[in-house]
DNA sequence: AGTCTGTCGCCTGTCGACAGGCGACAGACG
DNA sequence: CGTCTGTCGCCTGTCGACAGGCGACAGACT
């Protein structure tokens, strides 16, 4: 028989799921189609999904709603649902809103002098991911690493446009899965950063990561046929070293 | 008798209203909370919203879900909704925002070469507006022109979260309301942002932006006891001429 | 053959009703 | 008197059903 633990002292309990169908049937979406199961442009009809989740039409539209805001599912009313398109261009003015706020971000939390352990913590899973060859691992963990910077901004907007975004930045990344395999330099490509952070220079960490987000993208775009040209770096440094 | 004109060309028409109810009701909330009709804080029931709209429960809750994203609402699950709280940390934390994206957006469509007889157009209805006395509209005008830009700048991005930001704004504005009269200021600060769109230079473009935005958020920051050294200038220009 | 028009079916937009969780209040106990 | 516990009411979360708009197809007309 076991014994239960009844501790005096407040213990942090772990959220157990929300368990909102409209949440999970979210999660469950948006992972379907950063994954790539849905073709983009696939017609994503409310009945049939909620059919499929076996749930009714209230929380499948609730999850649409959410992944038309997360720019994830185009919506044409009163006609229907399709997963979004996304190609080269739409790739450009991503990166573009990330290359500003990513800069800010940075900024702000080297400035509040951020601790850089969880960071380090995120490099080596993201080593360990790449050399078990798992790529969604890596890319999740890349943009967890991304996520907590902008978090520790102390900046909440930042932090929620960066979560918004971040279905955008997985599904481009999707577009080029048959693409580079150097899974290990994405990993030791974001050490420059937490030594910038380290530094408290703003400048210099935003330069760090402007380069460091310039030179994952750029092959990219070049791959979809795009002109990386059209990339803005915020602030003076056109050529990070 | 009137006579109907059947032109052979086609003919751009009026998106004549969508008329979806959950349109509606978002808008006219969104409009009661950004004026201040209901104080920050204060709780929104889905049944009593949707009793004193004449609808149902379902739009009224699609319009909540969008104001939850737009930040105007705070979304408690199981609990339920409240108009959002606003502050000064809040204020610096959207105009960090602001002051990144709109330093991106100008570079854009600077680079673009937009065109800039819209913006003299709504400098002028900011004037007008401004010797009316009516301050909403002046507010109004001077986001469209803002948000004008975003447009030009080709990024589809920047205009969306722009768009998404344009309720906080107003919120951010709206504390203030008792502040400040100097309106005919306001239409005529927007000038130099013309000049430096014509100019080409995307550089002093951007920097004219952010001088202009931190010229009319600083005195706002002081007066709700916030400290402006938090601002984050984008470029290297800290201080414009 | 091409174009216009009328019809049909599918899917969204909206509605009213039920179930369940959370907070507030009141009562019991130390 | 303070704290804990049980109860109650309100509001959200979810459901199934109906109405109406939009697109696709087929037929008629030029």
């Amino acid at each position: 028989m076991q014994q239960a633990v009844v501790p005096d002292e407040e213990v942090s309990v772990a959220p157990l799921s929300t368990a909102r169908l409209a949440d999970q049937a979210y999660e469950q979406l948006r992972e379907m189609i950063v994954s790539g199961r849905f073709a983009m442009g696939t017609r994503l009809i409310e009945v049939q999904l909620a059919k499929n989740f076996g749930i009714s039409r209230a929380p499948v539209r609730e999850a649409m709603r959410r992944l038309v805001e997360d720019g994830l599912v185009d919506e044409r009313p009163r006609v229907g649902y399709t997963v979004a398109e996304f190609d080269a261009a739409a790739v450009i003015d991503l990166y573009n809103v990330r290359l500003s706020l990513e800069a800010t971000s940075i900024r702000l939390a080297t400035r509040r002098g951020m601790a850089t352990a969880p960071l380090r913590d995120l490099i080596d899973r993201m080593a360990a991911a790449a050399r078990a060859g798992e790529q969604a691992r890596v890319s999740r963990y890349e943009l967890d690493f991304h996520a907590e910077i902008c978090r520790a901004s102390g900046n909440a907007l930042i932090a929620h446009l960066f979560h918004t975004l971040e279905g955008r930045l997985l599904m481009a990344i999707a577009l080029d899965n048959e693409g580079q395999a150097d899974l290990q330099a994405i990993a030791t490509e974001h050490t420059p950063l937490i030594a910038a952070i380290e530094s408290g220079d703003e400048q210099a960490a935003a330069a760090t990561m402007t380069g460091h987000i310039l030179s994952t993208v750029k092959p990219l775009i070049l791959r979809l046929g795009g002109d990386p040209g059209q990339l803005l770096v915020p602030l003076d440094h056109s050529e990070p070293a």
